[in-house]
DNA sequence: GACACTGTAACAATATGTGCTACAATTCAC
DNA sequence: GTGAATTGTAGCACATATTGTTACAGTGTC
């Protein structure tokens, strides 16, 4: 029970937050991606890059994004966490079956 | 109001995640940096990094460390996140105060 | 005094995030 | 329908980051 996929059981794995991105706040605010990139202070390259899922929306990234779209960069973050959680604990799976947890020492506080 | 720090007023920096493990899980857990590092399977010179704050916990170092201590590897991510949104928001404040918050288009849904 | 552990530093390998250039395909305006 | 703008990709380059390894001096501990 020690793995994160099964102390919190998640079906499928998370969206991708560029997806949030893409079909819901560039179409609610009526904005290109070219002209949304401009705005954001990023090339457009970089942009298509996070709405096509394929790069991370960074510390950076979230706080550009959060002031742009005014919910703040938490939001952002914690999506992108959550997808790279996801991954990372997929891919680690082997490995971190070999870590066993600790328990506290009796002299401990 | 558009910056993290404005929207969520914080004193001081958030602790960096090193600094609980290092202060309070180790000792509790009366362990030695060399076996705790054996025992989550990373090399000592890297748990040291951590431990003095000049390395981030990283998706998969969180579920090393969050199976290792029992409790997961969102605590551990949240710690490192409001670290690095603090550090990220002060570098980027010049940049970030260029970006205007967008309003719905008013055909937006 | 031998041994283990700690704090650092330097180096290398690998991976990541980003901008830029370029070009074909698509869409849009007139 | 022609021209202009936008989009989707790809490749390259640069800077930065994460990690392991080697090395060495200092600090216990028995």
């Amino acid at each position: 029970m020690g793995e994160y996929f099964v102390r919190r059981p998640i079906i499928r794995p998370p969206l991708h937050p560029g997806e949030i991105l893409r079909k819901d706040v560039l179409p609610s605010l009526g904005l290109s991606v070219s002209e949304a990139a401009r705005r954001l202070g990023i090339s457009r390259q970089q942009l298509h890059r996070i709405l096509s899922c394929t790069h991370p929306i960074t510390t950076g990234m979230a706080l550009r994004i959060g002031k742009f779209a005014g919910n703040g960069p938490g939001i952002w973050l914690r999506m992108q966490q959550a997808y790279d959680l996801w991954q990372a604990a997929y891919k680690m799976k082997d490995e971190l079956a070999r870590i066993k947890t600790a328990s506290p020492s009796v002299s401990g506080v």
